[in-house]
DNA sequence: GGCTTAACTTGACACCGTGTAAAGTTGACA
DNA sequence: TGTCAACTTTACACGGTGTCAAGTTAAGCC
């Protein structure tokens, strides 16, 4: 408790964000969250007992600084279905690269802990229940395409706006973010908007 | 050498196989490997000297049983792009399943070894290669919107058929595979083919 | 001043999986 | 009979996670 265990709590928290956010590909060890933060190892035990907690807390610690509430509420905020379509994927796909380091080392660790894999489950379902929020309001605007259920169509566009597809597009096909973002829009327009069959029949 | 030596390889390669495909979650280690076999640690080592090398080789092992290459020969022999195009991902998406605890066990390990990295990086490659024949096919057709240059469609059509993108279809969503390729190819083609630009400027 | 308490440090160690090393066993073949 | 390759058993180094215990430091309180 007390303010020093809280200032503590954050310079680990600091110091974990920003080596996983600067090594995007190296493994970040607990003793280097450590030393980076000024302390010893076994006192970051002590706030934190896992690795996973820590990576926990640490996407908590990034959401509530980049504020990612008050973005989401732009998207909701939209007037019509096609809006929100396109304003959500602006708001998660330009969060991604913020967030991605974090991302990376969830990615890695829920193969072996349990722990690490819920929690990233949950984030992903978050992001689920964003896909799902827009595909609805497309629905009542009479624009989501009939070759889908709103469940298929949650499907799909949850896959587009996956953490790896990020990575793909942007990290191994070197795509500008805002290409990546214009890319993710069109894409799922093309995807969900209705319009005539015979796109669907070509071939 | 010898006959002996080749059997031995080949039960650890079909141990390897089998455990990979049949524990989809679980961690698969050398040990587990070696029992499966019915041999010892050290004798494992002796013919893969590390578990990349296992893994690359469980992977030529599987391509050649399942022989890829007929396979992908027949999407070659298409007589048009858009037909390449089909066949192609019908041939891609049929063969993940098919691989998939192999390449599970790649992803989880390329974070932390380099060899992995690169034959996974290589195995990705080409899955490209077949993306990018399959753009360059449909274009000398006049099939290509214009939207794309031929590098930027291969890039979209190679992320859209990554394995985790099949992962999440198939596996988090629960899509059939039937379901899963059709989608695959009618994406593709709303992707890939040229419609009317009111398409893309939506919205 | 003396006592308590929480946060921290240092140092040691158990566990697990990978990979190495070495000595001993088995069986085929010349 | 001797050799050689494939194999076995046993042991150990290494790196990373997580635990344990003893000692330090400084603030708070009587």
């Amino acid at each position: 408790m007390s303010s020093s265990n809280l200032q503590t709590r954050e310079k680990i928290l600091k110091a974990a964000w920003s080596l996983l956010e600067a090594q995007p590909s190296e493994e970040v060890r607990m003793s280097d969250i450590a030393k980076a933060a000024s302390i010893s190892r076994q006192a970051l035990y002590g706030h934190f007992p896992a690795r996973a907690e820590l990576l926990i807390a640490t996407a908590r610690y990034i959401d509530e600084v980049k504020d990612v509430d008050a973005r989401l509420a732009e998207s909701r905020a939209a007037t019509n279905g096609k809006q929100r379509l396109a304003a959500y994927i602006e708001v998660w796909g330009n969060y991604i690269p913020e967030v991605h380091g974090v991302c990376r080392a969830f990615m890695a660790m829920k193969a072996t802990d349990e722990a690490a894999a819920a929690a990233w489950e949950d984030r992903m379902q978050a992001v689920r229940h964003g896909c799902e929020a827009a595909v609805k309001a497309l629905h009542q605007d009479g624009d989501l395409t009939p070759n889908y259920t709103k469940r298929q169509a949650t499907d799909v566009l949850w896959m587009l706006m996956s953490v790896e597809n990020w990575e793909r597009l942007r990290l191994e096909c070197g795509w500008s973010q805002k290409a990546y973002v214009n890319e993710m829009q069109r894409l799922a327009q093309a995807m969900l908007l209705p319009y005539p069959a015979r796109i669907w029949r070509a071939s």
